[in-house]
DNA sequence: CTGATTGCAAACGGTTTGCAGGCTT
DNA sequence: AAGCCTGCAAACCGTTTGCAATCAG
């Protein structure tokens, strides 16, 4: 107990956020999760101990935790559905920063995808891979 | 233009969908855009042909398309954010019917990813890995 | 004390839906 | 003629924002 909340105020302290109570739950409650949840569900988690703690709070938190590193999202998210318009099988990279996608030369990724045998009977349609990093523009950015 | 109009009543037909005068140039001006437009950025382009069509028709027809294995979604789209609860680095498997995902065993999904070398100066800080296809239970159901 | 954080409610943006009229088959 | 398709507007749902009150440093 003592040495999760000081491994928090640390965590906090490198981040220079401060340490708040629905903070500090919201943290411990997402640790304990296994999977992959949705803000909406980590909301329900939270509210078993905070039962007044806001939507709006889990989300900006969410946020903070994600862009400090301490959590990571699944998979970034372009925001709006996108269509492939390149038939030509190959892959993306993904500016984690503007979100913007651009398309892989083949060959760069040098990947066996040959012979996948999944459990549990999963059909295998293709597999995606997406190169993720900060594009060009993002790094020459300010901030 | 005769042969173009007679592919895609062709398409209309393997898919036993009716061929409309939206539909059409819809699909030609999808076929003529490149990278991966969204819903909007199609609808800006189709109206410069048909401006009246509406945006649900768009939405609707793009939806089309996609389940009928004309256009490809670019990345599956789990509707919101997700926040990746494992630490250990692995991979994911996401059905294209349920949209779930579930994590991948390590040593499955044999690939190098070292020595990438990006064109553009992209910095790279991960490389993700979709396993997409039907998980078990979407395979088991009626349709 | 000062600025960061919270909770609330309203706003937002992308997407979906219900429906009446029109077009395909 | 029967039913699919369109356009419109309203509904939806996840997410963000503005703001006043509260809390941490």
């Amino acid at each position: 107990m003592m040495e999760r909340l000081r491994s928090f105020r640390e965590l906090c302290g490198e981040h220079g956020i401060a340490v708040t109570h629905q903070r500090q739950v919201l943290y411990e409650t997402m640790q304990s999760m296994h999977g992959h949840p949705s803000p909406e569900e980590v909301f329900a988690a939270v509210k078993q101990r905070i039962p007044s703690i806001s939507l709006a709070t889990v989300y900006k938190n969410i946020h903070l935790f994600v862009e400090s590193g301490v959590f990571r999202e699944l998979s970034i998210h372009h925001g709006t559905l996108r269509v492939e318009m390149n038939s030509v099988p190959h892959h993306h990279m993904v500016c984690s920063i503007c979100k913007k996608v651009s398309d892989l030369p083949d060959g760069v990724l040098p990947m066996q995808t040959t012979e996948i045998v999944l459990p549990n009977g999963f059909m295998v349609e293709r597999v995606s891979v997406d190169v993720i990093g900060i594009c060009p523009i993002c790094q020459g950015r300010p901030n």
